[in-house]
DNA sequence: ATAGGTGCAAATTCTTTGCTATTAA
DNA sequence: TTAATAGCAAAGAATTTGCACCTAT
């Protein structure tokens, strides 16, 4: 099993070159706002809301709407370029680094942690194939209380 | 791994006075909407969304609102007798049955499949207790494609 | 030139809440 | 009797959308 580690940077960093180009082959226009956008997710190591997205965003460019953010995520996500969650059952939370499918969440601080296990990952697949359904995605949430000590 | 089956049945029959019970217990009153609601939810085999669970409970009474049925599943999914889902990323949907940890959604028509694993759930166990969490629930979606033949 | 994108504000959708009347315990 | 609950309608919060103007290609 493998925590979250430094060497996630390096494979978000090559993510963005990877979302523009996907984003202009399938036809999109590389506006001054989406590269923003594109950029903030980047940059993002966290799970921002749209409103966050849109915080960030407007660090760059003040006029940036919300509404564009909201539409870009959109476009994101229908692409599978992004993924969306929704934690908190209360709004979207996205992110770009599509290797994190685990979670767990600090139910007591809302906190969010990424994980990979290898033998989970077999095991999915495994499932998957018996149901007799091609994989497109998958993610596992895990709540839980920290413990002391 | 066990699919799916008629099993399930009586459990979520059992699960009814356990509920009744629970909810008593709580000091939560016993009312007229309130049971209907309980009832809707015993013979729920699916993911109904709060719309849903407030048709079918004014097939018992028309005058239950929808508000009722709101407040009365927030107050269960505090009280884990209840949980609750958003598969869809849209609006909630909720299941009686907590056994249901894991669940398939066809990404072409949006139905939901549930299954089980012992060896997953091993594996859950044991990631928690690596992260130092001690584990409060859990959620595992298969976002796939049924294969035809 | 033009299909696609943007900002703005209004509209939608889902959910919560204030209030008054009602009711289980 | 009385604290909890219900229904109704209004309020909130998140998200989407119509429209007129703009811009990457």
């Amino acid at each position: 099993m493998v925590i979250q580690a430094g060497a996630i940077q390096a494979g978000q960093a090559a993510m963005l070159a990877d979302l523009e180009r996907r984003c202009i082959d399938a036809g999109l226009k590389m506006t001054g706002p989406r590269r923003i956008i594109l950029q903030v997710l980047r940059e993002a190591g966290d799970h921002p809301s749209v409103e966050t997205v849109h915080q960030r965003a407007k660090e760059f460019d003040s006029s940036i709407s919300i509404a564009t953010v909201y539409r870009t995520l959109n476009i994101l996500d229908d692409m599978n370029l992004v993924r969306r969650h929704e934690f908190n059952d209360n709004y979207a939370r996205f992110e770009t680094n599509l290797d994190h499918h685990y979670h767990v969440i600090d139910v007591a601080t809302g906190e969010v942690q990424e994980f990979q296990d290898r033998k989970l990952e077999a095991s999915i697949e495994r499932i998957a194939a018996a149901l007799g359904y091609e994989l497109v995605d998958y993610k596992l949430e895990l709540h839980g209380r920290k413990k002391t000590g």
